[in-house]
DNA sequence: TACCACTAGATAGTATCGCAGAATAGCGAC
DNA sequence: GTCGCTATTCTGCGATACTATCTAGTGGTA
C-alpha cells in the first residue's frame, strides 16, 4: 500500500477499531481478520494488539475471556459508554477533516 | 483541539498543505494563516515550516525567494509535476479511507 | 526606544504505526 | 507422547510526524 497509509492510518486506525466495536464485541485476531478482508492487507496484528491495549487503558472497552477452540484464550472487548462518547468525539473530528479536505479537493481543480 | 485531531493530521496535513500548494503557490506563513482562517486553529508555524522542509526535500516543490513590504523574504513553494504526482496518490489513499470510514459510521447505526 | 506584525527556523518531547519474533494453548498425526 | 500446525496474544525497537517553545531577523509605529 502507499507509503501515505501509513501515517493517515496514525489516529484514525483507533477509530476505525472503536467504530468496529461499536458494531459488536470482538476480540483481537478477529479484528485483524476483519480489517484484512475491507482492504487494509498491510495491517500488522502487533499494531492492532498495542492499540487494544491503550483503548483498554483508558477505560474504552471492557474485557472478558473466552475460551478458543485452539489456541490461548480470546480476549473479548466491547466497548462501554465511555469508548461511545470517545467515538462520538472521533467521528466529530473525522466529519470536520473530511469536509476540509474534500472542499480543498474541489478548489484544486 | 481534541488530541484525536493531532493524530489524526499526521500524514494528512502534508496532503492538506499540497492541496493548497496545488490552488497556487504560496508561502509559509501565508499557509499557516490560511490554515487558521479554515479552521485549522491550533497547527504551530513550527509544523507547517518542517512539513515544508520535508516536501522541499523530496522534490515536490520548487522555491523562489520573494521580497516582503515586511520581514524577512518569504519563500514562495509552487508544486511541481513530480509533487501533482504524489497529491495524485494522495488522494487516492485518503478516498479508500474515506470510503472505509463511512461504510463503518453507516454499520454502527 | 520599545513594541508589534511578519517571516523563517531549530530543538526536544510524545504518540502511533510497522516489523520481527517470542510465548501460549489446543488438536491431530505418527 | 512428542512433533508440528493453527490460533491467539504480547513485546521491544525503530521510523515518522505533530506540538510546544524558543530564537532570530526586518520594518513600521507609538
Amino acid at each position: 500500500m502507499a507509503k501515505q497509509m501509513t501515517e493517515m492510518l496514525k489516529g484514525t486506525l483507533e477509530g476505525i477499531v472503536l467504530a468496529i466495536l461499536a458494531v459488536g464485541p470482538a476480540y483481537g485476531y478477529e479484528i485483524t481478520a476483519r480489517l484484512r478482508e475491507q482492504g487494509f492487507a498491510d495491517i500488522v496484528e502487533g499494531t492492532v494488539y498495542a492499540l487494544l491495549v491503550r483503548i483498554e487503558q483508558r477505560g474504552f472497552v471492557d474485557v472478558t475471556k473466552a475460551p478458543s477452540e485452539k489456541g490461548p484464550p480470546r480476549k473479548v472487548y466491547s466497548l462501554n459508554a465511555a469508548g461511545a462518547e470517545y467515538l462520538n468525539e472521533f467521528w466529530k473530528s473525522w466529519s470536520f477533516l473530511a469536509e476540509r479536505l474534500e472542499a480543498l479537493r474541489l478548489e484544486g481543480k
